[in-house]
DNA sequence: GAAATAAGTCAAGACAATTGACTTAATAAG
DNA sequence: CTTATTAAGTCAATTGTCTTGACTTATTTC
């Protein structure tokens, strides 16, 4: 028989456990708000809040600071989040590194670690990410005991697409980490709670945590890494589209610069850091890649400059598409390239290309630099996890299904 | 002071009409379920389900079919939608007419009517628009007299994009109808609930309702018309972006297929009823354009084919383009047009071009024809207000703020 | 010092889902 | 034909969470 298909229902739990989320989403975005702010912010009652507000202070997420007088009336006391209240592990797999951070409620890193994968492929390169991630979770625990208890989960970053035949010629094997059931071997050596996204996702994640997308429910982060993708924040959340794969631009076919009409190519051919390096004849797994960047990007070099006429011809026009299609707050660009090189990118992109953007009313630029750490990806797959737990979203009111039910 | 920004909390009566929601979904999207169906593929409990849709059938929106034998156990009974349950308007504002529209709960037209603009611009258009909508009421209570008291909504569909400066010189003026307060003036002389919205995102929400997308959560509507744009159904709800202009594609700017490399041009110059219009010399305020175009299209036609094949190659990329940004189920293609064009263009379009989008287990195709009638956006329009009304949304479940309050 | 204003609490009430036992009506098995 | 089994659906009590309205507390303004 066909399988029924129908959304969710949901009941006081799910309410009360969005009303949670919400409290905890208006510390994040204002910093501090007493009670009376929070029912105000919210629409819900003053007495609601203060349940809520009580229960919280109780599991350690927020805490009071000194009371305020402003005005007539008795001085409200402000709230703000415990950054001690939860703690979580991102991982990031790269194809010549992978990294481990852990972060705390308010996005802060605590521990990381770093190693290189063995060549075997994810059977031996399990175990040591495994002990890698180990090793942070000790140095988490030395650093905030509180985190033996309060680590919500593990949030894992690789280059995507997932699901798809890729290349099985790249010489990082991407392909092989792209198929194996990577999630559920985590999930069972850590005992964590885990979840797989691209590195562009986390990208945006750790923007919109503690970065330039802060607070904004509509955001595009185009990350430019060895490939080139888009986080998409759509109405305060990741949109990973019918197969996760949601954001993967760099995959656009079009026509480059100077070909011919029936040439199309993907855009990270141009854009990306394998295109730079290929341009520069660099090896990408080069562990000191991000140094020997800045060093060539510092001296002024005509191969540089070359490449970054062609990825701002590249970027000027996924910038135009981009705003088109989602008219979003505002477009993030971010990589992990030296700041300099980033820096030298965003100018050759200026000036914009005329858009739906261009409106008087804009409170955010069209375009922005994002972060350029090198460790951002891995921030934000750490803060995937406190995203997941803390933030409001449709999903969190649902009832869960019951697995196995006839 | 700094406006607090907090997302809304909510309470057991969003939690109520949220599963209402649900129910009536499921209604929808399974044709009929028993409340034991219900409730399993809701996660709620029988009891739960027992007195929503005691509920719902006292409010005329679901009714009961006879029992139904199907193995053991005491016989299920059914229950359906009641398609004169709800009833909306819909108004469609193009260039060269005005279209109405009044639907039921499941989508079925039940009145329409058509009228031209004066000339005047939208001071004196309002006045005819008010009229044709009055009439267009009357011819829905002839047939349907419950539909008196049980008019959720007006739904209005008219070209964006909203709130920018566009072409002044535009000889259908709609860049004044753009800017003028419309919603607010027909809520006013209807008296209705209204909503305005992108062409392209109405015929996606025909689309969603009755077509091609019915029950699909990820999908985007090309839709061809004057111009061209794309409607955004993501996680099921229409996206809109942060100032409503989310997916007007058509003002893409890209290399045409001969250009030079600093040329670029909005894809609409290329692919659109418009463009279409310009090779063969016709008037496309011309009333009988459709009729027309069909005519040409039977005979084949010179200048045809070059539109076909420069169209083809444009949507082709864009379909690519748009598989890789949303990684969607399916996409499909609609608009205005004869659907012996439509037929001639989405086979040009083909082979598409590879994309993550090409998978194996794919069960609807990557790209497939929708609605050509011209009533398309009309009927979208219409369904809009049934939808914001009984379709599940995050939004929905959310305590709307009290307007005014300090 | 009194009035006004605002933050926050108290206690009762309302509402919608849950729980577990029960009724009803069918098929399957002996 | 009788009995067991299965499933749909109801009944009545319970639970959990928000709301309501009155109240307390603390501060500024007049």
């Amino acid at each position: 028989m066909r399988p029924i298909r129908a959304k969710s229902g949901t009941n006081q739990e799910g309410a009360s456990a969005h009303n949670r989320r919400v409290m905890i989403d208006a510390l994040r975005l204002n910093g501090q708000l007493s009670r009376a702010d929070l029912a105000r912010a919210t629409a819900l009652t003053k007495q609601a809040v203060s349940n809520i507000i009580e229960e919280l202070e109780r599991d350690g997420l927020v805490a009071s600071l000194a009371a305020v007088r402003k005005g007539r009336g008795q001085p409200s006391t402000p709230y703000r989040l415990v950054p001690e209240g939860a703690f979580a592990i991102g991982l990031q797999i790269d194809r010549h590194v992978t990294r481990t951070i852990a972060v705390d409620l308010v996005g802060a890193v605590l521990a990381r670690g770093e190693a290189n994968l063995p060549a075997g492929g994810p059977e031996s390169g399990t175990e040591t990410i495994l002990s890698l991630i180990e090793r942070t979770r000790r140095q988490l625990t030395e650093v905030a005991p509180q985190s033996r208890d309060r680590l919500v989960g593990l949030g894992v970053a690789m280059p995507g697409p997932f699901g798809i035949d890729t290349d099985p010629n790249d010489p990082w094997m991407m392909a092989v980490w792209q198929r194996f059931p990577l999630s559920e071997a985590l999930a069972i050596g850590t005992g964590l709670d885990v979840r797989l996204q691209n590195d562009a996702a986390a990208a945006a994640t750790a923007e919109k945590m503690i970065g330039a997308a802060h607070g904004l429910d509509q955001a595009i982060c185009i990350y430019l890494g060895y490939g080139v993708g888009a986080g998409l924040i759509l109405d305060g959340e990741l949109y990973r589209g019918a197969n996760g794969n949601a954001g993967e631009i760099g995959m656009i076919l079009s026509r480059p610069r100077n070909g011919t009409e029936d040439q199309r190519a993907p855009l990270e051919h141009r854009a990306s850091i394998a295109s730079l390096c290929k341009i520069l004849d660099l090896d990408p797994a080069d562990p000191h890649l991000y140094r020997r960047l800045d060093d060539i990007t510092a001296a002024s070099n005509a191969r540089i400059a070359a490449w970054i006429a062609e990825a701002a011809y590249e970027l000027r026009g996924a910038v135009q598409t981009l705003e088109t299609i989602f008219d979003p707050q505002t477009i993030v660009l971010c990589g992990g390239m030296p700041p300099g090189l980033a820096r030298q990118l965003i100018n050759a992109i200026h000036p914009l290309l005329p858009s739906i953007a261009e409106r008087r009313t804009r409170s955010a630029p069209r375009l922005q630099l994002g972060f350029t750490d090198p460790w951002a990806v891995a921030i934000g797959a750490a803060a995937e996890p406190i995203s997941r737990t803390f933030d409001p979203s449709f999903s969190a009111i649902l009832k869960t299904r019951s697995v196995g039910s006839t």
